[in-house]
DNA sequence: TTTATTATTTGACCTAAGTCAAATGTATAG
DNA sequence: CTATACATTTGACTTAGGTCAAATAATAAA
């Protein structure tokens, strides 16, 4: 586990029962059937989505072709970034690739929770510290790696992604062809 | 201006004085010369750095190479993130390209201010917003862009850069190699 | 099962961008 | 003003990865 998540995992444990019952009463538990769509482009994404199970994927259309920005796994939180923070038209859907399970919060309940506990601010801006590092981790990848080492770093990370996923939607998301992860997967 | 920085700019000009007078309180005018260190790797990143004149740039070594990961111009905010946020030595430098003057905030100093002036906290989330809205829009770029199309965007963006700045840094940001940036100026 | 349908692999060829090397241009220090 | 260092351009060649097309696998549906 990373640094940044494990400032979050230690301030969640230390919130008071107050500031904790406030942000359940705000989440609801969902279910999605693979393939489901949890976003379209041009809705508002007025939720966020914490994966309970399942595995799930973020994508836009770049002239009709589709680019995988994220794939989320356990644990991870789903939504479209800016859409959710600026509540405007989203750009990107977000997709279930199984059955899953996720816990829903409404943005606009959780700006007014916030309000009141403030400690749900504190864990806002924690988590969006740790996208922001996670995206610079990303640039980082895509700035200085071939293809090959990308793949390799997701493979370290999540391992069973190669079971579950199909293969369009990694090289998508590492930024390639999908004949090329095929040749990169035949090598070694 | 985009939405976010639209956003920031009305929250600054809402804010009460108290809490304009604590943030003033913290922080300080500094002067750097063209080449100076900002920042070197392995510091920890102790102050944010907001730009009020002159152009700095923030990189790491990548095998000896170095790797310009952002270039800042006034009112952007310099700072090594991760280090910042979790207070551990930086694998980044930043540095001025120009002669400078920065308005200096201290770490711990902010962190103590935004607990007195919950406005401040606020504020920090919708920076680090900001910025995960920034890193979003260069992955974008690196995903889906050739290097001409980043090139165009970059001086779109900011047609001074060409000014100032040498070619390898700039080649260096766009990630592409200095004779590459060459041919492309050299087209249309 | 058999047949569609969707995933993955493999081959042949092409192109954007990298590397190395040399030439030219532009600053800056004496 | 000249010399030295630094920046940029240009050329020749290489390479990672893309594109298009066809061949297999693997699933799902009938």
């Amino acid at each position: 586990m990373n640094a940044q998540l494990y400032k979050i995992n230690d301030f969640i444990t230390r919130l008071d029962t107050e500031t904790l019952t406030a942000l359940k009463a705000i989440s609801v538990e969902k279910k999605f059937k693979k393939g489901d769509f949890i976003l379209r482009q041009d809705e508002i994404c007025r939720k966020s989505y914490w994966i309970e199970s399942g595995v799930a994927r973020k994508y836009y259309l770049n002239d009709g072709k589709e680019i995988t920005t994220e794939i989320y796994f356990d644990n991870d939180i789903a939504i479209s970034f800016d859409s959710y923070c600026l509540q405007k038209p989203s750009r990107e859907f977000v997709q279930a690739l199984t059955d899953i399970t996720v816990s829903q919060t409404d943005f606009i309940a959780f700006q007014t929770a916030k309000l009141k506990f403030p400690k749900l601010e504190t864990l806002d801006l924690m988590m969006t510290e740790y996208y922001a590092m996670w995206l610079e981790d990303r640039l980082f990848q895509f700035h200085t790696m071939d293809a090959t080492k990308r793949y390799q770093i997701l493979l370290e990370n999540h391992p069973h992604i190669i079971q579950n996923i199909p293969l369009t939607f990694i090289a998508s998301y590492l930024g390639i062809s999908l004949e090329t992860l095929s040749r990169i997967r035949a090598k070694k």
